[in-house]
DNA sequence: AGGTGTGAATTATTTCACAGCG
DNA sequence: CGCTGTGAAATAATTCACACCT
């Protein structure tokens, strides 16, 4: 089988969005066309993401929407529920494990960590922060597969190397840095300052810039 | 001039916080060997893209650093001050105007808003939550170049149709879902769902990604 | 008619490889 | 030498265009 672009993914997962919201309105079908209008795409590059996976659609007639919408979540793994660990109880940990995008779609935080010891113990929404030291065998225990990294550049290669040791598979990281893990790991990051360096140069460089969406 | 791809201004902005770092170390001169191992990409990358903006290496011996750093900044239009406004007031609003890695980088927080009246008038970090009332007003008088959006998803568009009409140039999405703008208005979104089900797919069809890393 | 599925063409991005300078 | 700068080659991603189904 093909191998899949991680911009095909993203797309997946925007076509998801976007099918759910039709289905609660009981729409039947929907045509590449306007799958591809909601998501900022061309019609095109929707049929041939979905084309890699199965042959969805009927032809004259578009996709059924709730038969799709259920190919996508599976695809995508979204049937099954993943435990996550954040570790750093900072601000952004604090967004994130609030967040509800994350529980609606099936991600369940089961730990939140911090190194500071005035913040151990401290209830915080549904959790209570717990400390670091406990962090390696929890993984192993609960089974999180996933983590996720709101904490300073400095300490996060150390402590992906200690997530990683205690079997981790897959990290989410808001670290500002560059970190590295084996093979077997997956790994994304998100880098705030970033993406705001980015509209700082298509700012300055008005027109130089490739598009001016995203 | 070519255009530049959205991928080579991210990598700009990674090789510039890696040469600060250098920088302060007093390390005079760096190779594109060195600064693709700090940043995760290839050595002919590193030459490639700088190669867009001038020659600023040295045969034989690299790039001099701190002369480099001075490049990139402006290069990416960051020796100036960006005035930033924030719209929603809930966690990740929260989050965002405390982060440090924006001040560092010269983007300054001039304003934080939410729709809801409960959170009008409340001092928050520096900045006090004002009405949305003000917000148009706000954007035209302070100058403000670039509003981050950390408000539900329903609301989004509507609010993005306001503040471009008030003249903003730039914004930074985090809410969940798709939005539209002008072209002449840049725009970068960020869904920390999407990038949670990406590695959902990685996880559920190991193997079948392009790569595991990111 | 209407809209999918897909090979082929196009365009974008990355990597190679090497001439040439310090 | 060592390492940059850069055309040329390779690879990847997107778009086209049309055969084909319902």
């Amino acid at each position: 089988m093909k191998r899949i672009a991680d911009s095909t993914v993203r797309r997946l997962s925007m076509y998801l969005r976007y099918l759910e919201d039709l289905d609660t309105r009981g729409q039947q079908t929907a045509s590449s066309d306007e799958l591809a209008h909601l998501c900022g795409t061309t019609p095109a590059q929707v049929r041939k993401d979905l084309s890699f996976f199965g042959s969805f659609g009927k032809r004259g007639l578009g996709y059924p929407v709730h038969e799709l919408t259920a190919h996508l979540r599976e695809i995508l793994g979204l049937q099954r529920e993943w435990k996550v660990i954040i570790v750093g109880a900072g601000k952004i940990g604090a967004a994130l494990a609030n967040y509800r995008g994350f529980r609606q779609r099936g991600f369940t935080v089961v730990g939140v960590y911090d190194h500071d010891p005035a913040k151990v113990g401290k209830a915080w929404g549904d959790a209570t922060i717990r400390s670091m030291d406990t962090l390696a065998q929890d993984i192993q225990r609960e089974e999180a597969p996933i983590a996720v990294l709101a904490i300073p550049a400095e300490n996060a290669q150390a402590v992906v190397d200690q997530i990683v040791a205690a079997g981790i598979r897959a990290i989410l990281n808001f670290a500002p840095t560059q970190i590295s893990v084996p093979p077997h790991v997956s790994l994304k990051s998100v880098n705030m300052a970033m993406e705001l360096e980015g509209l700082s140069f298509a700012l300055t460089n008005a027109g130089l810039l490739d598009q001016g969406a995203a």
